[in-house]
DNA sequence: TTAATTCATCGTATATTTACGATGTACGAT
DNA sequence: ATCGTACATCGTAAATATACGATGAATTAA
């Protein structure tokens, strides 16, 4: 079994371990860095910044917005992506809540 | 090919994907949540406090450990895991680095 | 010395992830 | 209506991750 026995564990677990999954690549991370940068962004731009097919890309983009921390608005034969600022604030405040317990160093 | 292509990556994306991916499951983020709270703790007690079987919270140790955010010492019969928080300052920052680029909101 | 304890490691089954080419779908241009 | 562009989705192969029982190694207890 290779998935993770999720009822054992709480919603805070759970929800911080999906997203650390979503940046648990460095394609996704270099996508986040991309969208913090330039706000907006098509497919298209993206792909070119990245050493992947376009199919992989587009694949790696869906994962980012399952987890909610971008959006993708069609339009016309374009997509654009932004960050979706809310998601942001509150992986911020997760990581916090997890990384701020140690402040005594 | 499931290995990211590494090779076309930076070495500060590549590191924080890694952090990442060691955070991307539940029972590691309990693990570092219980290494939080406890400063010191044995196997045996974070096996206790994991719906997992003792074989399988050996390897998220060891996981962590890979990682660089907890460090075991052998102690007797007993191995003694903390955090090491060296690795969890740079992961403070790395994650600030990414996620403080949006503060206008 | 023998037995029990503690924990890592091995072997293995299954699920998930990663990657790409090919195909499908929708829009815009001609 | 046809063609090109942009992008998602499908199919598929191979690598990784997850999980557990069994086993091994080291220490402590009897």
């Amino acid at each position: 079994m290779a998935k993770a026995k999720i009822d054992n564990f709480t919603q805070k677990e759970i929800q911080l371990s999906e997203i650390a999954k979503a940046l648990a690549h460095p394609a996704r991370v270099r996508i986040l860095n991309i969208l913090f940068e330039n706000n907006v962004c098509i497919t298209g731009d993206i792909v070119d910044q990245l050493p992947l097919s376009q199919s992989t890309v587009s694949q790696h983009l869906i994962e980012l917005k399952k987890v909610g921390l971008i959006k993708g608005e069609i339009e016309g034969q374009k997509t654009c992506y932004c960050l979706d600022n809310k998601i942001v604030e509150s992986t911020k405040t997760l990581l916090n809540n997890l990384f701020s317990k140690i402040c005594n160093c």
